[in-house]
DNA sequence: ATTATTATTTAGACAAACTTAAATAATTTC
DNA sequence: GAAATTATTTAAGTTTGTCTAAATAATAAT
């Protein structure tokens, strides 16, 4: 199936917001890719004519399996590059979302398969996310949780699920990085922000929104 | 200045058929880009808004010095991405032309110049082009002329001019590469057809039409 | 269980880049 | 230099993906 650059956007917004199988919201999916909800309305009846989804009025929107595949071989694409830019161009972590946006639109099954090798074929990417393999199949994600949930003092950083630029030049300018060791100095009931020390670094208090996008995994 | 895909495109081809002043015609432009000569016209009024071209209705098109700039930087770009597909994942020279046509439109300076870095900054592409730099200088092309026009016996191949893939096939299965070592037999006034040989093969026979677009430089 | 609120869909319109068909300009030919 | 041919442009319409505004459905609140 040859879909365009937009239906691959859609089809990879779908799988990231659906996270196990409830069928995600129109809203939702306007939100994710930064457009209005009559958009994605008028999408989402284009990509059930083509079986990628399934759609009912009022109902949400949950990938069918050949939509699936299709969003693993995005994903694929997506994080080989990444992983690329990082380990050959030199890029920081935060720096390649972006780009791997564009690139991860140059279908090719050639030239992704020898960039897996030639990359030496990894298995997760400079997120910490992990990669599909040519068939779709991928390691499952570590245990891990995000910062607000997490109940051990001690945490390595394994991801960071939202890849605004935003968030990634505050971690950056904090010294946040993958792999970074924190540690939980406290937690704030009354608005769920969380005080938390990185080595010889001064103590910092972050929010609930930033702590919900910093994925951990306990030392 | 940011222009769409298909912009880029026309800027390229403009660039591609002006060598060195003659303007464009519209029909020309329409035949190189697989397009209608209305679509052109089209176009050609909303790059010369732009101004990225100058022209005058029934007068045809020349690159502006803006267009010329942005042409050379659309070409480096492709360039550098043939050279990674060849020399990191080993494409071999012919088929590279149509995925680095959607690399090119990346557009990242950063992207580039590390992409540029990381080859060892080379100057000539795997067709023999020179890459321009990223001020958009590049080494002259090396004195070179078609196949068909060559006067000395003995020449080696320096590049394919029209980068059909229907050509590039026909040279592969001919075993003529980039460097490849060629002897002009004879040359037909009738129909201007070239025979020649290759070290190790057969005399073979080409049709005035493939020798334009092979360039060659004597040996 | 109505009412109010929120979510979703429909209808109509727009921009980009393309198309075909018709009109006009430029060039060639005799 | 008038007629024929070819090149170019204009006009009108298509597709893709978007938008706004209005209508309708679903959910929450009283």
């Amino acid at each position: 199936m040859n879909l365009s650059v937009a239906e691959e956007n859609y089809i990879k917004a779908i799988y990231k917001l659906q996270e196990g199988e409830q069928a995600v919201t129109t809203n939702a999916l306007a939100y994710e890719l930064e457009t209005k909800p009559a958009s994605v309305t008028d999408m989402a009846k284009k990509l059930k004519e083509k079986k990628l989804i399934s759609y009912e009025k009022y109902q949400g929107i949950t990938l069918s399996p050949e939509g699936r595949k299709t969003a693993l071989q995005v994903v694929r694409r997506h994080r080989l590059w990444e992983c690329f830019l990082v380990d050959k161009l030199s890029f920081s972590w935060e720096e390649v979302h972006e780009l791997a946006e564009e690139l991860e639109h140059v279908r090719s099954e050639k030239l992704i398969s020898r960039l897996s090798d030639f990359l030496g074929n990894p298995v997760i990417d400079p997120h910490g996310d992990p990669i599909p393999d040519a068939n779709g199949r991928m390691t499952k994600p570590r245990p891990q949780t995000s910062l607000d949930q997490a109940n051990a003092k001690r945490l390595v950083v394994t991801a960071v699920s939202d890849q605004s630029s935003a968030l990634l030049a505050f971690l950056n300018a904090k010294s946040i990085k993958l792999g970074t060791q924190l540690e939980i100095i406290a937690h704030y009931e009354f608005d769920n922000s969380i005080e938390i020390k990185v080595k010889n670094q001064p103590a910092i208090t972050i929010s609930e929104q930033v702590a919900k996008n910093i994925m951990v995994r306990p030392l």
